[in-house]
DNA sequence: TTTATTTACGAAACCGTTTTCGTAATAGTA
DNA sequence: TACTATTACGAAAACGGTTTCGTAAATAAA
């Protein structure tokens, strides 16, 4: 109950609460044994600054936001872990807000966080996101920005992303070397970065072994279970049915997998599936499945490694830093 | 550049700071038209007011945190949903801390969150937690705290959390009842509430089918994947291997179905399997699996809200309210 | 008309730190 | 001895809101 704070020390020791202070942070300008005593009873009466006030007056927060759209997917959970663990080693704490894929309110928290709150922030932007107006609104009033996996095309921002071009160049390779020739691509918006960057990938590699394309093939989910579920059973009971998927996000290879049996079609006897993914278990999956499998601890790490090097202004110029991790292709029994 | 603080505002108006302040706030003492036109300035230079100005004055922070061993289970992904869902209808913010199931870390968190920097805070303890006088420091400390899943036995703190006893119970009983005689418990700590829970739950049902107990049933896996594996293994390998295994949590189902992929084993053939996990590929598994399931959103919903009611002091003394949400044997191939 | 009340605002204290600046006392130098 | 430098601390002003209290002017009541 009796809250100590700097005064409360002082007025017992006697001193002053700047002396106090300057003890507290082990200040050149006082005395070894001052330091002693203002140590020895901070620790006996368990004193905590307050944070706030620390805050206020050195306009500095040791706090930085990460703003995402869901923790579903198993992605964003271990970059979280990725994150988190750079901040507690800089001393930083971690603010998380939830988009839910919102476009109004993602731009609600970030125009919130020019409240003083936060040092930095990383976004991974939501599916609705199309511009970066609300972004760059942030950086001018001081709040470096590091935006990681969901980028923004054309911002001056720092970015970390994985190669998601050559990944779904890559993939769509593999299920074509696979014997796939109608190969359907899973998407879940037509302005999502990464997932527009897979889908050049995947055109890419149509265009190279001269596949026909075809537009019914690339089916837009969204964030309804039961709408995706419809599409893709839609188009695997279709009479020109794929041959081959590639689902651009994790929950979309589960959809798929469950259409599949429900169908009654084999993976990969009649369809092969192929998907990005860190999913723990898609190796005991039935069957296990390929993905494509993004370094998401590490694109975490990056990210916060990187506003902190903004944040400390080591180098010159980071802010428009773009660092890319690859992914991998891991081939499993579904292609 | 130009930080728009109050003082600006009041300049530019004519204005006292406090009269800005509150007509900001709406308040009474001020004329609509002083409102109005205050409203107007600070509209047009997008005003964001400090946030750790206003804390420190109000003694209030708007914020909890929310300290979880790691984001690696899907349990805790799903729960930050629920968490943060609640927290962002009442306008509040969400730190988050991770103690990689380290107690000293736990501890440590939880002293530093005596700074004022928070309202409230949720916690689900590390593996290593045994006592919880860290957690009733903080409190003392003016802090409420809010326990949930991995509770702590014998505290008079608020907690959520699952049946877990009779969860325990009632797999253990549908393994015996599909043949099992011999069932291993993987656990993963000696001294975890739930982990416990559950295993007495277990233990009841063995004693109550008179199955012989037995030590070597009992596995205690940690955080190395490499040594669960071992342990894992070396049981399933043994003459005496058990013909069910029942994890305590998801990723051990995992480890031991690549396990008996590793050993040819058939599930469920050779061994019948089930576990406490949320895994949304838990029915395309190969085998699907049995599951306990808990209902993960649902208990950060509860514990976020019986925070807030805490905080807000509506109810006399919910500060020792315990909510249990019961979690579903969902029966799969793997039994 | 006088008094009481309400309205609308300003002055200033306050939240708990940090930091600048000033200054006694002591130590060092010429 | 006289002067400079250093040491160790205190006083007070920040940081940017919020809140209490006081008060002139306008309005209402007597």
């Amino acid at each position: 109950m009796p809250k100590t704070n700097i005064r409360t020390l002082a007025k017992q020791l006697g001193l002053s609460q700047g002396t106090v202070s300057k003890a507290l942070k082990d200040s050149y300008e006082i005395s070894a044994a001052t330091k002693e005593r203002v140590m020895a009873l901070a620790r006996k009466l368990n004193y905590v600054p307050n944070a706030y006030a620390s805050s206020l007056r050195k306009q500095k927060s040791k706090t930085i936001a990460l703003v995402l759209p869901e923790v579903a997917d198993s992605f964003f959970s271990v970059a979280i872990n990725g994150i988190e663990s750079v901040a507690q080693k800089k001393g930083y704490h971690v603010l998380i807000y939830l988009t839910h894929e919102n476009f109004a309110k993602e731009k609600a928290i970030l125009n919130e966080l020019k409240s003083g709150r936060v040092d930095g922030v990383l976004v991974s932007v939501a599916r609705e996101t199309k511009h970066p107006n609300h972004i760059s609104a942030l950086q001018t009033n001081g709040v470096p920005v590091v935006l990681f996996d969901r980028v923004l095309a054309d911002t001056i921002t720092a970015e970390v992303c994985t190669n998601d071009f050559e990944c779904g160049y890559i993939a769509t390779k593999h299920l074509i070397e696979r014997g796939c020739r109608k190969i359907a691509y899973l998407s879940i918006s037509k302005n999502l970065s990464i997932v527009n960057e897979r889908l050049e990938g995947y055109k890419k590699a149509i265009r190279e072994y001269e596949l026909p394309p075809d537009k019914d093939l690339l089916i837009t989910c969204n964030n309804s279970e039961g709408h995706n579920h419809a599409a893709i059973k839609k188009s695997l009971s279709s009479k020109n049915r794929p041959d081959g998927i590639l689902a651009s996000v994790e929950k979309l290879i589960i959809t798929t997998y469950h259409v599949c049996k429900a169908l009654h079609l084999e993976i990969p006897a009649n369809v092969k599936v192929a998907g990005f993914s860190i999913l723990p278990s898609a190796a005991i999956l039935s069957p296990p499945v390929t993905t494509i499998s993004q370094p998401a601890f590490e694109i975490g790490e990056a990210a916060a490694a990187l506003l902190f090097k903004i944040l400390e202004k080591k180098d010159h110029g980071p802010e428009n830093t773009k660092i890319i991790l690859p992914s991998a292709l891991i081939i499993r029994g579904s292609t």
